[in-house]
DNA sequence: GATGAATGAGCATTCATTCAT
DNA sequence: CATGAATGAATGCTCATTCAT
């Protein structure tokens, strides 16, 4: 029993194909309703233009991440596995919803100076989950004395790293890769 | 004696300004010249178009960071002041030219997917200075054996971090952090 | 015991309240309905179009003045009674029904020129008793020798002026005013 | 040696046309460019938008009045010669402008209720003229104890009595309309 | 070299109208 | 009777680009 697809879920699907493959500038409303199947009309009945249809497209990322998150990543869980937990959540849930995550990241730079700066606070609860994890970490001596922050950016870097290798080179991430990056995080490179 | 700018230099430096600040399909033409103060011919005396502009814009990063890693980043240095002086480099570049920087990877969202991926490999070069130094320092036994492209995926990764931090939360990152990011990825968070 | 209003008096009540306040083009279907609180449908139930709302108010108007001019305006009156009356049931009605007369006449504007002259006979014959009077009276010698289509540019005239300061500059014509404009119209302003 | 018109005159033309033939509304600006055999971008060069060239139209008729007022009208004239003067005046300049003068009468209704009688104020200043000479008359004794409004009022319903019946009945006002009206306005039209 | 008037393809958005429920 | 989802033709406006001076 497939339930027909409403005529606005098609063009929430319409709009994060294209705005994926063209760009957000460079889709226009006839691309949408066309892929989209449906007037003109139909797509200013559910939204107002053509940036709500991104905005509302942006929600569904940020609380899909915001869930996944919190499913995954449990205070409790030792360091390796939390550390795990992380960066596979960051990388799953981006890579899952790749498209979404780089449109997000686009229209930050189509945004003028001040709106770009407010726009990053919607990303930083997931963030500080981590943070907090190891600060808490520190304080019962199973990580050293480091700057939390500094863990946290080197988790969310290796995850960029590898998100736009995977987009760039199409070269994905292996989970044995994933094992070696936290390996990495917390033992180092050096030779001992 | 200060040499007055010629018509060419004052385009490329509206063109700079604007695309960062308003980015680069909200930019028009006359916002342009009218910043540049000179007639819409002398644009197109010197670029061809839009992107033109552009492209000039983005050769000159690629070049000043191709300089300065030759420059900075020898292969007879050691482990931990090569890691040191890539981070330093691509940090200071990137900050020094921040705005062509993020103009970049806006750009390359504003491409198709064939040209997006293309694009990627002007940066290559940099980063394969990286890897092969790593490369090599295995091979001396300097690093224990891990995947080189990780490592470069973790350096590239914090430089990321900081970079984004600085520029939405205006936090700009402190020689003590890059120090301390280097001790990370030399020696780990673990508590030994 | 308050009668209920039809949806169709909602929408007619609904049309000349929009219609008066923001103009016929710039009033929509759904101003419409929404101040009728009723459905898109129901609209097109009772009207076939925009067109045929206004039409339908234009006929209370004209079909009011008409009666009112046929109630107040006796032929047996004298000059100056009938002049009074003449111009205070113009004045009275269009005071009464403003807005329908005011959108009357932007109306008209609307239409291509054909159109515009083809919708004045509507108004004329409650011009032509005016008219039939005056001639009546220089016949039978009250009035001297005059055009009667020249006084009843001047009564039309009159009337129209304080209809227009009323509604621009809100000020009102007063019982005193109109007595004073039979008396020129009668005596002229010249001192004898 | 006939001046080729310039882009800017042909559109402040084509606009008169088509404002007056199809009404502000139903003008397109693609009806005003093909008129005007000029390309879209033409239009936007020298007007803002649609409402600013009705603007520009509407400014030229109200500087053309103002000036045939003080041209024409002159406060050491007679009583009978002033008001013929004004009369004359007022209709030729309609007349003349008749467009203009109809085409301004219809915007007014497109405005909203605030703004419609903001707009007044512009042809206050060549009614004032008139009601100057009236009182200054009533003064001097050449005119009985009237209000000096009322006879304005009945000059300008004059005018626009005949104004309206040339431009819907297509039957222009004569000459010796004019005297006959000046003369009822001076003398009445009750058999002394 | 330098200029800016002229252009028109392209786009977002509006809104009267239809029709299945 | 009543509704409102769906429609798409129509329109105002933008802006990169050309070219005559």
């Amino acid at each position: 029993m497939t339930k027909k697809k409403s005529k606005k879920e098609l063009i929430l699907e319409a709009g994060l194909e294209l705005f994926f493959e063209k760009g957000f500038e460079k889709t226009t409303i006839d691309d949408i309703i066309n892929l989209a199947e449906c007037g003109k009309g139909t797509f200013y009945r559910y939204f107002s233009n053509k940036d709500s249809l991104l905005e509302e497209l942006e929600n569904v990322f940020v609380t899909t991440l915001s869930k996944e998150i919190q499913k995954n990543c449990c205070s409790t869980m030792g360091l390796k596995e939390y550390l795990t937990a992380s960066l596979n959540t960051f990388l799953s849930v981006f890579k899952q919803h790749q498209r979404l995550g780089l449109i997000r990241f686009e229209r930050e730079q189509r945004l003028n100076l001040e709106a770009r700066r407010a726009s990053f606070d919607k990303v930083l609860p997931n963030i500080h989950a981590l943070r907090d994890y190891i600060t808490n970490a520190i304080k019962t001596g199973v990580v050293r004395q480091v700057d939390p922050e500094n863990v946290v950016g080197m988790v969310l870097g290796v995850a960029h790293f590898y998100l736009v290798r995977d987009f760039k080179l199409g070269k994905p991430f292996s989970p044995k890769e994933l094992e070696d990056s936290v390996d990495i995080i917390l033992y180092g490179v050096a030779k001992s």
